[in-house]
DNA sequence: ATGGTCGGGAACCGA
């Protein structure tokens, strides 16, 4: 079972460019983020023909998520709990295929400091609390999404010109280190502990083709989850595409 | 070179 994480930047001008890379990648399960628009305007006909299970959970303009499943998606969740006045649409989970799937869109955070990075942290704490609630129920469960977090200075290729920077703040990577405690793997780390290896390039000052990259989306799993890992990657060359994200998929292969 | 580039949605915010 092939679970993916895919930051779009834009259902609608990203459409070509999904489909084209599901028809290759293959996945069974994949999170979107960002793809800023409301739940009626999510092409769901245009998935839904080609066999995918859609839910959303989307907002007009920014952030948004989704879950694509070949497999039925069941027991949706909309919104991150721990504060009902949230009105930001980052987080959708559903249980496909024997496990639970969180698809999270963390807020970026800056500038820092000031109220955007008060919110990140809140919502971090937040996240910690109900990751710890879904560890308890001893199920596989992943943490799927665009974590807004570059955990160490290894996941930035410039960490000097970003050591002020909300994705890379000691407070950010101190909550990121107390979720992945709680008994989460992390991965692509697991599985390349000391490869350069990035998600994630500005379309500003040619980053792309300077490799200023960050890694800053990923997959948590469950210790029941991390037992069946086989494998996983980034999908790198995405980002070289016409029209692409500022974000390439990751993802994870868990043994049936 | 104190900018640069995208997406959404129609001026400017978010990243």
């Amino acid at each position: 079972m092939k679970l993916a994480t895919f930051n779009v930047n834009g259902i609608a001008a990203r459409l070509p460019r999904i489909l084209e890379w599901l028809e290759e990648a293959k996945p069974d399960v994949v999170g979107l983020q960002e793809i800023k628009c409301e739940d009626e305007r999510f092409p769901r006909a245009a998935l839904e023909d080609l066999g995918w299970h859609v839910e959303t959970h989307g907002q007009k303009g920014f952030n948004g998520v989704a879950l694509l499943s070949r497999l039925p998606l069941e027991d949706v969740s909309r919104g991150l709990p721990g504060d009902p006045d949230d009105a930001q649409a980052r987080y959708i989970e559903a249980r496909v295929g024997g496990l639970r799937f969180a698809n999270l869109y963390l807020p970026n955070g800056n500038p820092q400091p000031g109220p955007k990075f008060a919110y990140k942290l809140a919502w971090m704490a937040r996240l910690e609390a109900h990751a710890a609630a879904l560890l308890a129920t001893e199920a596989p469960a992943i943490l799927a999404g665009d974590w807004n977090v570059c955990p160490t200075d290894a996941d930035v290729a410039r960490p000097d010109v970003m050591a002020e920077d909300a994705l890379c703040r000691p407070e950010s990577r101190a909550a990121f280190r107390r979720i992945a405690a709680q008994g989460w793997t992390e991965a692509i780390r697991a599985r390349f502990p000391s490869e350069t290896l990035y998600s994630f390039w500005d379309y500003q000052a040619g980053a792309w083709a300077k490799n200023w990259g960050l890694r800053i989306d990923h997959l948590l799993l469950s210790p029941a989850a991390a037992d069946r890992m086989v494998d996983a990657g980034i999908d790198r060359d995405v980002r070289a595409r016409e029209k692409a994200s500022d974000h390439v998929p990751v993802w994870v292969e868990l043994a049936a």
